[in-house]
DNA sequence: ATGACTTCTTGATGCAAATCAAACGCTGTC
DNA sequence: GACAGCGTTTGATTTGCATCAAGAAGTCAT
């Protein structure tokens, strides 16, 4: 299901360097920060990054493809817990116990890159920038699930929908794709999942969107036609 | 609605220090940490620690009371994302982007450590041992956000109460109280906030747990009657 | 104590989304 | 090109919780 590949990575020649941990060092100390990646791993579609009680040792920042990680009760229901793309860092939930928390899957053919935890915390202690942007990337992990609490507990099909669509899109534009079309990676079930909805409810709302013209829905393809509404929709909601 | 009481003040000697932040550190590491804690603050009922907003500089430490943390969406929806006690840090919200993104509010007279960031980075550079209890407290909140989406998008009303009160008790008694009987803190509403349901719900809910003899409610004492119907509850669900 | 206010409980009714059900459209395989 | 299998759409019905409403209980200030 995955292979390791060893020819030499680095950091400071990565096309993601803005968006990923590298973020704001200087030259020397991003040279310094190619030793941390050991090495990059290739995942196949429906591949385990990591699983739900596997030892943690790494952090991985995604080079390509496309993630989400989910976790499962006890008495087997699964929860989306977030979706991954290029320049995030994955297996933050397995610092605290030192075993994931969450399996990772990939919903397309993935690259990441193997970022050894004991590594990052030794170089964190020399470069204090890096320290920083490991705390910030924590803290900004921290701050999304507050996001994503809000919704599940106070907005409505639509709202959930439209705050989806749009954190997606935001995403994507920030790495350089269109603000008005996107191809949604995962189903509709696993939309609803992380939206605490389903997946029949998720189709009728796609439906509806599109009915009042706010998108065009071809399958897995969604192009924007009204941005405005769908901003409207996602936080007018009680008007 | 805050004074500040500026007398030395040491984790060294914390009765808290087997929950807060010195954990697992050696008595000489301990007593670098005490300095890191600049001063206590105290927190009337009601008053805020800090709100959504203001600029980030310091973690606190509670040291005693009870506190919880919201976020407000821009239409003025409130959404409560935590209750925080005793041993527990609070801040880590505000460290992304140097403001915070909620309001931490006392549900009690509380008084807290001020941990300014700057002292904890810089300290965490000296002591690997405490930069990595600085990250698993982060990822530990990452994690305990990942149960409350799983609790939002996939329990019912009954399953949600049952998981929030086990919750605090396995707190409470890490603290040392009784594993049978607890007082809340917060409203009927608040804890309806945080577990996407209305008072009105918390409250039948609570009543229909009273009728069944699981629990005994008597305004905001509980007394726990049966901890393991409680548990089925929280995790057979759909049976 | 008295009255004002907040919090909580309980009942009646309504609704958004879940559930149940069936058909349709892709995708890939032999 | 036919078939199987998965993902998606759409319709009919049910349901858990929200909403609306009113009164009870507790809290606080005077």
């Amino acid at each position: 299901m995955q292979a390791e590949s060893s020819f030499k990575v680095a950091c400071s020649n990565c096309n993601l360097r803005e968006l990923c941990l590298p973020i704001g060092l200087s030259t020397d100390e991003m040279k310094q920060l190619d030793g941390m990646v050991a090495t990059r791993k290739k995942v196949k579609q429906g591949g385990h990054l990591y699983s739900s009680g596997d030892p943690f040792t790494t952090l991985y920042a995604i080079r390509t493809g496309f993630f989400k990680t989910c976790v499962v009760s006890e008495d087997g229901r699964e929860q989306v817990t977030g979706f991954q793309m290029a320049g995030e860092i994955m297996g933050l939930d397995g610092i605290v116990s030192d075993k994931h928390n969450c399996h990772a899957i990939a919903l397309e053919d993935a690259e990441v890159c193997v970022m050894p935890f004991n590594h990052v915390e030794d170089l964190s202690r020399e470069i204090p920038m890096l320290q920083r942007h490991v705390h910030k990337i924590m803290s900004r992990e921290i701050v999304r699930e507050n996001g994503v609490m809000m919704l599940l507990a106070n907005m409505r099909a639509e709202e959930r929908l439209a705050a989806f669509l749009l954190n997606l899109l935001q995403r994507l534009h920030a790495r350089g794709y269109s603000k008005s079309e996107l191809i949604l990676r995962m189903t509709r079930e696993e939309i609803g999942s992380y939206l605490g909805m389903k997946l029949e409810t998720v189709s009728r709302t796609f439906s509806k969107f599109s009915e009042d013209g706010i998108i065009e829905v071809k399958q897995k393809n969604i192009r924007i036609l009204d941005h405005e509404k769908l901003k409207t929709i996602f936080n007018a909601s009680i008007c």
